[in-house]
DNA sequence: GAGCCCGGGTGACAGATGTCATCCGCCTGT
DNA sequence: ACAGGCGGATGACATCTGTCACCCGGGCTC
């Protein structure tokens, strides 16, 4: 029986290598490759060519969601499933958009990974039922691209003329997206508007 | 020869399987208890007496750096190592106030966490080098406990008016306290200085 | 008791933010 | 050819923020 090859990608070096030393307990599966960003796990299935890809979301260089999209254009055969932090329909939408095939939370118990790792590998879906259902209730992204960029950057605490230096954009212009921001979700001010966006998983 | 006992706390389930998985492929390493929380952590460490505790700072129920100051309170003999994602100095001066014996960022190698349980329980103390370096470099915390209270109200998104109704001040007095908070911070505005503090870890 | 620091408050002012109505090009579908 | 939509801009206005100088009352200490 050959064993089922895995490879993770998770910035925090500690928890990769806990995931890995999690996975290799079990006599079916193998880790073959680890990455501490996108673009290396990248590479690395294009090298190893494994069975299945388990990957966070926030991660430096390449966001997991833009690594599952990459992965299904270039190693199609490769099933993704992406373990992460946040509960965020946002998120489980993008990634089923980019063609993952699992979402895990990562405070599900430990002994669920290898359990999705092996559904995925025999060609099944693998979706956290609470979220899969708020996902379902849940308005999609009301945000413009614009909106987003814009959020994004208040949210940083720069003010409505360096945004709009920043964006070429004229500053009457970014009050405005950022007004339409703020009603849209319902909020006070920018601030709150970017901490909702970000809860939801939208920015 | 026996185990080095180690008991671990950690809010995200799969991580806290994942590092057991890791301390367990270690010959001289036990995992005596697990806990994903603080309080139920507490309660483990009465019942299981574990020579190492491993502990994350974010949890719910009780923080991390709480449980280390109540474990040195309840059971002294219990060495404790935080393990955290924040490289923040204020988290490191606040772990050692509370008697850790051990600061250990998630971003480092996970060899290093078997490595680090091994030379608390000789008794030795192990701090991230750099972090620790940073922390001696850094001011401590510029806050006074007003300027705290009101800086996060402010980053949560609240306005002036909800802050002041909130905290029983005057309108008045909060932006002075504002003020004084982003002029303290080096920063250009409320949703700066409270994301400078977050990052400080004086939040 | 005089002086002084500290938490808190006031008032005034400039500048940043949030809201609206309106306008202008530029596509696009019919 | 024309009506819509859409991204972007403008101007005006009300409100909120950030800053500053100064006031008050209670504890200190000398």
């Amino acid at each position: 029986m050959s064993k089922i090859q895995v490879a993770i990608a998770e910035d925090q070096a500690m928890v990769l290598g806990a995931l890995a030393a999690l996975l290799e307990t079990e006599p079916d599966i193998a880790v073959c490759a680890r990455a501490t960003n996108g673009r290396a796990a990248l590479a690395a299935l294009g090298r190893h060519k494994p069975h299945v890809l388990v990957t966070d979301i926030e991660m430096p260089e390449m966001t997991g969601l833009t690594l599952a999209a990459e992965a299904r254009e270039r190693c199609p055969e490769v099933r993704v499933i992406i373990l992460t932090t946040f509960a965020r329909p946002g998120y489980l939408r993008r990634a089923l958009d980019a063609g993952a095939k699992g979402y895990l939370l990562k405070d599900r118990p430990s002994a669920e990974l290898a359990d999705a790792v092996r559904r995925v590998h025999r060609g099944q879906r693998v979706i956290d039922p609470e979220l899969a259902a708020e996902a379902w209730a849940s308005e999609p992204d009301p945000l413009t691209e614009r909106e987003r960029q814009i959020l994004w950057r208040a949210g940083e605490g720069r003010s409505t003329g360096d945004i709009a230096a920043e964006l070429c954009l004229s500053e009457g212009t970014v009050r405005n997206y950022l007004s339409e921001a703020i009603s849209k979700l319902g909020a006070a001010n920018r601030i709150e508007a970017a901490r909702l966006a970000r809860a939801k998983g939208w920015l």
